[in-house]
DNA sequence: CGCCTTAAAGTGTGATCACATATGTGTGAT
DNA sequence: ATCACACATATGTGATCACACTTTAAGGCG
């Protein structure tokens, strides 16, 4: 009874599980364009594995909001309609900033300096042109914080927001060029928590979010 | 091309889905117990239907945290600690606030009156110590104003809030008495809906949360 | 009577097949 | 050349079986 060795949010190491681990990052780094087709014998053969694991894998994204059925019982990519992607990031400024000043407290030294080396590759990527990169490093910037909320019930929420954000995102990215992305607000984040300041550290991530709201006019 | 007959959110009739639907509100609505053992092959018998649809539903409401896999891979209602339950509390006041202030201006008189019957059936409830009928009715008169809200990124946030809160809400309520639950708000709801007062209404909606907090000591 | 061993039942997972439906592609007739 | 019908392919879903593992129960031995 008392020997629990696993605690509540354990997820057993199977085919299904490692794939969803997979296709959800994937997703969250902008790796899927919205409108691609997920088709769950595709997915088998390409990770090698059969249809079961994979059509699991899938149909549990599907259940996250991460994919969606198109006609016919297609299982595609959604393409967001802009005002679900203006809900999304609406939905993001609510959650991130309350994560974000659960996680304050918990920042230490070593983290800001692993924050401010994301931030400059990140503004390489933009450089670069490199859409694929900034993604990446922009999904790693975010979540080294959230993390540190230690919240095991409003950070799988922000997670699900990123499983519908990132596609669209790296579409929004790809079709108007690095250029209309580079100025976010990670500078004013690294700076407000170097000082201590937790409302400011709060506020610039806010402002981060909406910086990518005014992106859809 | 532009005949897309089915919109984002669809899931197509399925035994599964079917399964996993009825699952879900039975959930939100405290049929279960936490720590009850819910096994595939016996949700499928109990159902009538083969294990693969009860697989499937089962391992949905796993993916969207209202069932959890304990000791040996076998799946259970999870018995949310005090501290995660709190968290949960935590954010539904934050998002159900905001959905509610998003709901407030599309609520008619039709919908102010059925939340009036409803409230009469839950303080029924109470008097008669019927946790089942109470724990509907409470469901039923929030998600009636959340569904207001045409949030289509929120609501289903909301959902998985209440999909883990429902059992263990269950629980404190028959351990300790409907009297405990017995002051709840939704009276100061109806009333500030039906004078217009929309952040009246929503700080009624916080409170109704805050209330279920202070059970927790 | 108690404890250890062993068999039985139950668990989720992976694999494979059958089925209904939708899509695409030829092929044939007009 | 064009339209229509039929076949082939691909889709998700449901069903069934085998497998590895755990828990439970029974039985036998000390």
């Amino acid at each position: 009874m008392e020997q629990q060795t696993q605690g509540e949010g354990f997820s057993p190491d199977t085919a299904a599980t490692r794939l969803h681990r997979e296709l959800r990052t994937r997703l969250c780094e902008g790796d899927f364009a919205p409108g691609d087709v997920i088709s769950i014998r595709r997915i088998a053969t390409e990770y090698g594995t059969s249809a079961m694991p994979a059509r699991e894998a899938v149909r549990w994204l599907v259940t996250e909001g991460a994919l969606v059925f198109s006609d016919s019982r297609k299982i595609r990519v959604p393409e967001l309609s802009r005002e679900r992607f203006q809900e999304v990031l609406f939905a993001r400024k609510s959650l991130e900033t309350e994560v974000s000043r659960q996680a304050f407290p918990w920042l230490t030294a070593e983290d800001l300096a692993e924050l401010e080396g994301i931030d400059a590759r990140i503004n390489a990527a933009i450089e670069a042109g490199d859409m694929q990169a900034y993604m990446r490093g922009n999904h790693r910037f975010h979540f080294l914080i959230y993390r540190r909320s230690h919240s095991r019930v409003l950070l799988p929420l922000v997670e699900l927001l990123w499983l519908q954000y990132g596609p669209s995102m790296r579409q929004i990215g790809t079709r108007w060029g690095a250029s209309s992305i580079a100025d976010d607000h990670h500078r004013d984040v690294t700076q407000a928590l170097s000082r201590g300041d937790r409302e400011g550290f709060c506020r610039a991530i806010a402002a981060d979010i909406e910086q990518g709201m005014r992106l859809l006019e």
